[in-house]
DNA sequence: GTAATTGCAAACCGTTTGCACCCGA
DNA sequence: TCGGGTGCAAACGGTTTGCAATTAC
């Protein structure tokens, strides 16, 4: 349950937060101001400062995890431990897709160990176009 | 010459432009307010505008590329399109160490093929922490 | 000479914060 | 009740921009 998701953390439950937990739940990656637009639409209005701090406090207690697929806007999705996964972003339409490739993954603990590094977090993002876009312009334009 | 590489693209040479590229040989990964610092040492007086506006054209001209290894600030350094790498970012010290690895490329091209992608881009930072911090802080404090 | 470059200050945009009020447990 | 949650507006930090003066070619 949402509710459980919020309280088991020991978070006070309010309706802003049950709100933008649901958000989550129909749209994997949301940054702040889609947010907005989204809790709006349901009449539900929020103002930008209880979003970030909303925000904050589910990436502090791990009910969230933050991306940098923009470069100059924060994106989230929800934490999920055990299904870590990487991301293919359509440059045209902004699509996310998930990926998990595990060969990667020991790939990058190799290089890790060889340059004496301990890797804590890790972050693969592939920039193109997808399939979708590439139809809508075959000549790339 | 780091002239030439200027005026090749068709861009004005100028002593802040040269000031730049040479802090960008100096110093692999720039965001702008340590080449501001930097150029400050040198005796060269550079106003934020003009930082920006040669980084933006310098990236326009595929003199420099652009990172996002910090969640609020962008970082530079030179292009090389004939050497690709990826980073190891150390998240106590922010020390940057390049890393080419041929397999990881070549999966990442077939998860695009899977996914009907076509990669124009992509970013791989691992963040962890680099051996000399462990050093420090053996127990990881 | 002319278009590109620069400095300054103001604007911008995403995000954060201080403060007074509100509300969930 | 009371400490966390919220709204508002102001502040913040990195970046961009309008404009007038300067400079490279």
């Amino acid at each position: 349950m949402n509710s459980d998701i919020i309280q088991n953390k020991g978070l006070k439950l309010t309706k802003h937060k049950l709100a933008i937990l649901e958000a989550f739940k129909l749209h994997k990656h949301l940054d702040a101001h889609q947010i907005n637009t989204i809790l709006n639409k349901k009449g539900n209005v929020v103002s930008a400062a209880t979003i970030y701090r909303v925000l904050a406090s589910f990436e502090a207690n791990g009910i969230i995890v933050r991306h940098n697929f923009k470069e100059d806007q924060a994106v989230y999705e929800l934490a999920d431990p055990s299904h870590h996964h990487d991301h293919l972003i359509c440059t045209k339409c902004n699509k996310v897709i998930e990926f998990y490739n595990c060969q990667i993954e020991i790939l990058q603990e190799e290089i890790a160990k060889k340059n004496k590094f301990e890797i804590i977090n890790h972050h693969l993002n592939l920039y193109g176009i997808c399939s979708d876009c590439k139809k809508t312009h075959p000549a790339g334009l």
